[in-house]
DNA sequence: CGTCAAGTTGAAGCACCTCAAGCGGGGTGG
DNA sequence: CCACCCCGCTTGAGGTGCTTCAACTTGACG
């Protein structure tokens, strides 16, 4: 169990064209946006702000004491993220594409557009989704789950979508290592349940769905 | 029904600040009284109550489609369970042992002696806890990370203290098999780190902790 | 064209799972 | 009272699948 490098993606960022972060007059604060590996923020930040994400998508995690990182959530457009039982957050949160986040103030007197309850049982929700996903026994069946939840997510259920997130990513989400990851993707292409194409073979298309429920058992 | 009554040294003054007042100035709700086994919700029932622990201990599960049982969390004295996002249950409650409950309506205009959010947050954060358990890589560092969470909650940190569940609850916590579970039990248990003893082996003495963390990375 | 990052593939080793058998305590019935 | 059964737990042997380490491919960028 590899602890997995972050400091990948924020080299690529590196890369990128740099932009100023937009400060619209959206609400009472203002539309940030975030390029591949950025910190959102860190454990041990006050939490004060929760996250609306416009557009992109966000990864959470936590880092064990064995220095392992434990993928907890992918947030996508439309989600929120950010809320901590305590005043300090216990976890990680950076960007996995270029993403646009409305951050809302929890303790200003400010009314926020959701509820927090609300946000909160549907990331527990989240967190329940994930748990059958990870005690699934072989890495097929967990890779054919995550790509089902990710077409829910990111298609609305249509048969083609594009994955944000790493391989590396994927296996810190799932328990597994980068390699067995790549080998559930080859399996599942091989036995023509899914086809991978476009960049990084990042672009799925789900060609059974029928099988893949049955793989992902 | 067998009457296996593990009596639990109850001391709920840790995870909840929330003091409850007594059941008479709440009304209709009353304490109610389950055994080892016994169901307290279904999947599917209308989820219009919340329970608080006063003895004894729950397990809240799932069935996976292809039949496997998944416990998303063990909940003993003091804390709360049942708060859904839908209007449905999505999983299922049983006792673990003698327990004593104290349901709370959430739909009548009865004020509640919990925050939602609280509790949702704190089972959010259960979650987390879980997740991280899971991912490690071998039985032993899972089983390790379970008993540091048991006495944490069991003893309140001190070196003994009793499991209530079985082997088999234990397994389909930590996504192992019975077998895998009381392997790595034996394991500790020769190492000198921990020593079990009592009835079904479900005493547990925690002989050397800073091994048992070791053991748990 | 060289470099680097991300992904894929191969081979060897080990950990977990499966199946099976063996304990041991508690409860039941003769 | 004692034998028996049942259930939960433990232990053993064999097979499978994941991890580890390593090499290779591909695409992007300068």
């Amino acid at each position: 169990m590899t602890a997995t490098s972050y400091v990948a993606e924020q080299d690529f960022k590196r890369l990128n064209p740099v932009t100023v972060p937009s400060t619209s007059s959206f609400g009472p604060v203002g539309t940030r946006t975030f390029f591949a590996g950025d910190v959102i923020y860190r454990r041990g930040d006050k939490a004060m702000k929760i996250y609306r994400i416009d557009t992109g998508a966000v990864r959470v995690y936590r880092v064990s004491p064995s220095g392992c990182r434990n993928i907890l959530a992918f947030h996508s457009a439309g989600e929120w993220f950010g809320l901590e039982a305590s005043g300090h957050h216990e976890d990680y949160a950076e960007a996995i594409c270029e993403t646009r986040l409305r951050p809302f103030s929890t303790s200003g007197s400010m009314p926020l557009p959701v509820s927090l309850l609300d946000l909160c049982l549907r990331n527990l929700s989240f967190a329940y989704v994930r748990q059958s996903l990870i005690v699934r026994p072989t890495a097929v069946a967990r890779v054919a789950g995550f790509i089902e939840e990710e077409a829910c997510k990111s298609a609305g259920g249509g048969p083609e979508f594009e994955l944000l997130m790493s391989r590396a990513d994927i296996a810190d989400y799932l328990g597994l290592t980068v390699e067995s990851v790549a080998r559930a993707f080859t399996r599942l292409s091989s036995r023509r349940i899914i086809r991978l194409d476009g960049r990084l073979h990042r672009r799925v298309r789900i060609l059974d769905p029928s099988r893949l429920i049955v793989a992902s058992l």
